[in-house]
DNA sequence: CTATACTTTCAGTAATATCTGAAAGAACAG
DNA sequence: CTGTTCTTTCAGATATTACTGAAAGTATAG
């Protein structure tokens, strides 16, 4: 007799609803540069809402230990995961902020750290590399320089905008929940 | 004797500089789910400013003929980049937008609709599975159903927020230019 | 100390994504 | 039509990433 087979149809009912939710999460993830199995973990302790133990995901999901385990790492060490200890429980359990605005501040604060601010600290490097202290004046007629400067200039305009912007996020998010919706419905 | 023999000291320095940024943004691009050399082949159509042909990126990039060709495919299938025919040329040429604000628009557009519109549809189906007429009244005093319905209006307030701000930044940015920067800076 | 309950690690394997190069296709000139 | 030049396709090779399961590790109870 399977696990199904023993619960009542409301049961049956939340638990379609709530692997609906955790498939398309992990199709989610996956194009956005999470693997698949780490965003259905997280999925699931988020749609679940109460704390899981390494083998409650076990089972929910069809992974193996060792999978688990490292993809529960993973989480906890990008913060959106936390570790609970409960007295006279040897097991540990998991759970997620129930904030999504927090939740995702902490992956955009990630992020912007990792990805964002090397791409624009090196595209400044660039700059330098092909300034008039660089360069000298003979390249300044030469118009190879001139586009690659221009088109250099345009991305390093972008990319300190959304960074700032970034930075508003995170620190709106932090502040308060979604306080930040309203913001940012009114602002735009 | 090589290409690089034959330049001049500052062609030299040009393509280091243009080399440095074509390296980063293909590392970024796999961080955000796009495969390195499509990434890097849009990076030098970008960072040259001028159309290039296959054989060019080929000989920068050293990349197969097959690899360049299916990159350059889904990079104006994307909407970045686009096709050039030259009169008397039978070789076909490439370019980018030069605009960053326009052309990141035109990839968040893609995204949204191929990613996030639909993980706003599902959130919204799986509210559907869990609602009065679908579960009837003994579902209401179970906190298990709450608390999953509680985690999913969470998560829909976000997606759907998040879905008109991006919306915002696409119409903006086609509007004009980095007009939108002005905006963002101002409201944020 | 030993037994028990649980977690972590990691070598090996499986699955995926990416790339190449050669062959086929297309467009044009003469 | 033929020859030339360039592009596309795709089967197979390679590289990368993800996953498993068993062994080693850790913590607690007695």
């Amino acid at each position: 007799m399977s696990v199904i087979d023993a619960m009542p149809d409301v049961a049956i009912q939340l638990r379609a609803a709530q692997d609906a939710f955790i498939r398309r999460w992990g199709e989610m993830g996956q194009t956005w540069g999470i693997n698949r199995t780490m965003a259905e973990i997280h999925a699931l302790l988020y749609i679940t809402g109460e704390p899981l133990c390494a083998d409650a995901v076990i089972d929910r999901l069809n992974i193996s230990r060792g999978n688990t385990s490292m993809s529960l790492r993973g989480l906890c060490e990008y913060g959106i995961v936390r570790r609970i200890h409960r007295r006279g429980e040897r097991r540990e359990f998991f759970e997620t902020h129930s904030d999504v605005w927090e939740m995702f501040s902490l992956i955009a604060a990630e992020r912007k750290r990792r990805e964002m601010d090397p791409v624009l600290e090196a595209i400044q490097q660039c700059q330098r590399m092909l300034d008039a202290k660089a360069l000298g004046k003979s390249a300044a007629g030469r118009s190879d320089v001139r586009l690659t400067r221009e088109r250099l200039a345009g991305m390093e305009e972008f990319m300190s905008v959304t960074n700032r912007v970034c930075q508003q996020f995170i620190d709106n998010a932090r502040a308060g929940g979604s306080r930040l919706a309203r913001l940012l419905l009114k602002a735009l």
